[in-house]
Parts: structure tokens; C-alpha cells; sequence
DNA sequence: GTAGGGTTAG
């Protein structure tokens, strides 16, 4: 009895040692009470185990698994689950499937947790085929589905482009006797404004109003998020203001939202504001934040800062990502040091999908900077081209009165299935029109509208 | 004891 009441002081002390991240004293207190005679159990090691998967990585976790059966102990179900969410978290479907047969060979069954970790895993590695066929597995099989088996689908389904099944199986939902979950409603929402379906997703926060739960801070998060991504400005700092008056707690992601949709409309005194409270409230600063940050400082042109956000970076091992590099060569654009800027790009050691955003600002920048024939150069140069890059070379043409030259990169990226920005449409044609050529313009229009049909 | 929100180009 006082091994058994001492084992789960033991494990409630290794749990909490694990959510501080303190492993080695975890280790420590472990190696200790089993010298005073007081065991480890399954749970002290499943802890662990999770423990590892996060801090370490799956590999470490799985040598817990190791020491637990020299221990005597059968590693269980829950074991095996939280490796698989290990192995999930780090994007390793082979590994996952590999403990799942493993699992299975040794006649433990995996629940249903352990089918909804397959599942997020197959989304993750961009099979929602597979993914699905597991989600009517659990359902024909009876073994009975949690809520977070539909969180899991209706996120999975929204993000790989599936947002009217995500709808449906939302609605499916309660008649299997489950109640959506704040969690639900929220996957909902922002997978809905992702897709750009808007209306839908107020028809769901419509919904969250009348199921008598509240929304929460990530709600409120999202939901702004989702009216700046839209240009609804105006709306989106409504919401943030309701945020604060309802008393809710910002954190990190809430802060970064506000802070980049500040900047993107040129309030930076108001950005600085919100990141002097993010600071005062003890937010750690992560890569997104630093970026947020870095991207502030730039616009109000104080390089001398954002150096030294660099060197803190360093400083705490984070390493600059596609984010980070986009932002200094936008900032060296604007601040007319093109040379620079596609030095930086060329020093960018990743994918060109990586660095495409980088190309568009230094395209536009050396437009800018009246180097036309260069941005020309650099455009023909890239692998890929989105409308942003047509955009800007399009509208770089226009200011030099190059309309015939506009004209045809118009229509070539009508040809690939591009939308060209309203804006530089507009210009295009006007210029087309001004200088002596309706003729052209109605041609384009009418292939415009062709390709619009034949879109839908 | 899973699952959700944040950063770049116009």
C-alpha cells in the first residue's frame, strides 16, 4: 500500500518535472526511488515516454520503451500511442506505421487514439485518401469515434482542399452522438476562411453563438486573422478592440496577428505599442514573433534593431527561416538597396518555392528602382511565377509606357491559368487605351472573360 | 493522453 501510494507521488512528481522540461532531474528522481525501493510503473514510463517524443525525439522516447520492459513492465496501448503521436509529430508516417504492426504483432489493440494518430499523419504527409479510409474504418468498426477523431478529419479535409466535406461531416457530427467542441468550431472556421469561403465560416461562428459555449481567445484570433487576410481592416481591428474589452488574454499568436496586420496598414506606432505589452506580459519570443518583430523594425527603417534581433536570434539558436530572409530583402528593397537585396537572394540556401516570395519583392524592387530591363531579366529567370510576380512586372511596364510588352504578359499569364491583380489589369488597359490602341483592349477583354468561363 | 489560431511580396 505504501509502495503503491509512494509510486504515484513518484509519478505525479515525474509528470510535473516533464511539463517544466526537466528530464535530467525526471531521470534523476526515477534512479532515486528505485534505490529507496519504490518502483516505476506503466504510467512513470508512458510519462516519460511522451516526454522524450517531445523534448528529444522519437527515437529517444522508443529506448524508454526498451528500459520499461527490462524493468518487468509491458509497455500498453498508451504506450505505443504516444510514440505514434511522436513519430506523427515529427512527419514520420513509415516510422508511425511501423509501431502501429509493431504494436499489433504484440497483441496490444489500439483504440481509437491510435487510429486518430494515423490519421493526422497520413494529413500530415498529404494522403487524405488514406486518411479517410481509416475515418470509415473507425466508424464501421464500431470503435466508437472521440470528438478529436472529427477534429481531425475536418481539419485534415479543410486543409488539403476538401472544405465541403469538412462542412458535412461537421453537420454528420451529432448524429453520432457527439457535441462539437470549441476546438471543432475553430478548425472550421479558419479552415473555411482559408479557402476563401467566408460566408460559411460566419454561418459557423453563427452557430458557436447559438450553441451556448463561447468563443475563446484562438476564435477571436482567427476570426481577425481571417478579416485582415481579406483587407477588411477596419473589421479586424473591431474585433480585436471587442478582444480587449471582453478582458482576453493575448498571446503570442494573438499579438503577432495584430502587430503584422499594424504594420501591413503603416501603423507602426501601434504595432510598437502592442509589442511593448507582448514583451511586458513575458511572451517568449519564437521564430514567428522574432519575424513579426524583424518586420516591424524594418518598416520604420531601424536596421540598427533588427541586427540586434538577429544576433538575439543567433544567440538562442533559432535559425533564420524563409520568413526571416524575405523580410530583410523586402526591407533592403524599400530602403533602394537593390544590390544588396539580390545578393541576400542568391545567399538563400533553400527551394525556389522557398525563396519565391523573396524573388517577387526584388522583381518589384529593381521595377521600382527603374531597371526595368533587369526585372525583366530576373523574371524570365524563375522557375515558377505566381500572380504577384505577373502583377508587378506588369505594373512596372505600364510606368515605363511599355503597354504592347504589358499586354502580352497579361495574356500569357491568362494562359496559365493566372489572375492577374485588378489593379494592374486596370493599368494595363488604361495605358492600352490612352496611348491609341482600343482595338487591343477589347481583344483583351474578351479573351479575359473566355478564360473566366472556361475557369469556372 | 492527440486535434485549433500567429510571420513575407501588392
Amino acid at each position: 500500500m505504501v509502495c503503491r501510494l509512494s509510486t504515484r507521488l513518484l509519478n505525479i512528481c515525474i509528470a510535473s518535472l516533464c511539463r517544466a522540461h526537466r528530464l535530467d532531474k525526471a531521470e534523476t528522481v526515477i534512479a532515486d526511488s528505485i534505490r529507496l525501493g519504490i518502483l516505476p510503473d506503466a504510467v512513470t514510463y508512458n510519462n516519460l515516454i511522451d516526454a522524450y517524443c517531445q523534448l528529444v525525439g522519437v527515437d529517444a522516447a522508443y529506448h524508454v520503451l526498451d528500459r520499461m520492459r527490462e524493468a518487468g513492465i509491458s509497455p500498453d496501448v498508451v504506450s505505443y500511442n504516444s510514440l505514434m503521436a511522436g513519430a506523427a509529430m515529427e512527419g514520420l508516417l513509415p516510422r508511425l506505421q511501423g509501431l502501429f504492426e509493431e504494436m499489433c504483432q504484440k497483441d496490444i489493440h489500439p483504440d481509437v487514439w491510435s487510429f486518430n494518430t494515423l490519421m493526422h499523419c497520413f494529413f500530415k504527409s498529404g494522403k487524405p485518401d488514406e486518411a479517410n479510409k481509416i475515418f470509415w474504418y473507425i466508424m464501421n468498426n464500431d470503435l466508437s469515434p472521440s470528438p478529436a477523431t472529427f477534429n481531425i478529419m475536418i481539419n485534415g479535409l479543410c486543409k488539403n482542399d476538401f472544405a465541403d466535406y469538412a462542412l458535412t461531416l461537421f453537420w454528420y457530427l451529432r448524429s453520432c452522438g457527439l457535441v462539437p467542441e470549441i476546438i471543432t468550431y475553430n478548425i472550421l472556421i479558419d479552415g473555411l476562411c482559408k479557402a476563401g469561403r467566408v460566408r460559411a465560416a460566419k454561418r459557423i461562428l453563427k452557430e458557436l453563438g447559438k450553441s451556448g459555449s463561447a468563443p475563446n481567445a484562438i476564435t477571436y484570433t482567427t476570426v481577425m486573422k481571417c478579416c485582415f487576410k481579406n483587407r477588411q481592416f477596419r473589421q479586424g481591428f473591431e474585433i480585436l478592440s471587442e478582444m480587449e474589452r471582453k478582458g482576453y488574454t493575448f498571446d503570442g499568436y494573438a499579438y503577432c496577428t495584430v502587430i503584422a496586420a499594424l504594420v501591413k496598414v503603416g501603423r507602426t506606432k501601434e504595432a510598437t505599442h502592442y509589442m511593448e505589452q507582448m514583451m511586458r506580459n513575458g511572451i517568449q519570443l519564437d521564430i514567428v514573433s522574432y519575424n513579426t518583430l524583424i518586420n516591424l523594425y524594418c518598416k520604420e527603417g531601424n536596421l540598427e534593431v533588427v541586427s540586434k534581433l538577429l544576433c538575439e536570434m543567433e544567440e538562442r539558436g533559432l535559425d533564420c527561416d524563409k520568413y526571416t530572409h524575405t523580410i530583410l530583402i523586402h526591407g533592403l528593397c524599400r530602403s533602394g538597396d537593390i544590390k544588396r537585396a539580390r545578393q541576400h537572394l542568391h545567399s538563400m540556401n533553400m527551394s525556389f518555392d522557398s525563396k519565391l516570395v523573396a524573388y517577387n519583392c526584388v522583381v518589384d524592387g529593381l521595377g521600382k528602382d527603374g531597371q526595368i530591363d533587369n526585372a525583366m531579366d530576373m523574371f524570365k529567370s524563375m522557375e515558377r511565377k505566381d500572380t504577384f510576380t505577373y502583377s508587378s512586372v506588369v505594373h512596372n511596364l505600364c510606368k515605363a509606357r511599355r503597354y504592347r510588352c504589358a499586354s502580352k504578359l497579361l495574356l500569357s499569364c491568362v494562359r496559365n491559368g493566372l489572375k492577374l491583380l485588378d489593379s494592374a489589369q486596370r493599368a494595363v488597359l488604361e495605358g492600352l487605351s490612352d496611348s491609341g490602341f482600343p482595338s487591343e483592349v477589347n481583344k483583351i477583354r474578351s479573351i479575359i472573360r473566355i478564360a473566366r468561363m472556361s475557369h469556372y
